[in-house]
DNA sequence: TTATATTTGTCATTATTTGGCAAGTCATTA
DNA sequence: TAATGACTTGCCAAATAATGACAAATATAA
């Protein structure tokens, strides 16, 4: 499997010389659960994206943008029209934005 | 939200003159359920993606695109950064088909 | 060894999904 | 107006999956 987002966090995290069980408490996850999420053992939650990005000093988009696209890929990835399917998706999403949000 | 396999299923379904009451036996789900499918309240599992296939004269490939499509739209479209990710996404997918499938 | 960092495994709880039924609407026909 | 046929809606219990927490197991280092 992928994992860029956990990765990434990795990543960071080590860059910073911060360890997980420094990090963990300021999410309110315990040291095993945030080693998961880096392993992408475990999916983060949105919001738990959100508080990690200020700490990792990272935009949120940033992360964002890799943690959803993980769920994409691995979505896309077990099936052989995969790469297919995102293109039509992707139509799909580019059209839906053009009629106005909906909320 | 999108539902391009579901309205494709109905699409193909009333050009056959089929009626939901003689198409759902054939796929072991009751009426209601193949009416909530088509209008994209409930998810097919991929092997009722397949064996509707025969049923109504299409490629097996084609229905799990769209099917597949509707699945990843679904993720990015409630995502500011939805459309950044599925590149992402596309990469990464890429790049997995190249190193020999794992099976 | 001892200490510290990370990982693994398991588990109960909670949340989500699933499939089905009963009843509903809507349109058409008797 | 009734009755019929096609489809839809609402609801529920059962199955399935996700979540969070913990103890214990591995490293890794001193």
């Amino acid at each position: 499997m992928s994992n860029q987002f956990g990765n990434k966090l990795r990543e960071l995290r080590e860059q910073q010389n911060l360890l997980l069980r420094q990090v963990a408490p300021l999410l309110d996850v315990d040291t095993p659960m945030l080693s998961k999420i880096e392993r992408g053992e475990r999916q983060a939650k949105k919001e738990l994206v959100m508080r990690l990005a200020p700490i990792l000093k990272a935009k949120a988009d940033e992360l964002l943008t890799l943690w959803l696209a993980d769920q994409i890929a691995a979505l896309a990835a077990d099936e052989e029209v995969g790469l297919q399917a995102m293109q039509v998706a992707e139509a799909e999403v580019k059209y839906q934005k053009t009629k106005k949000k909906k909320k």
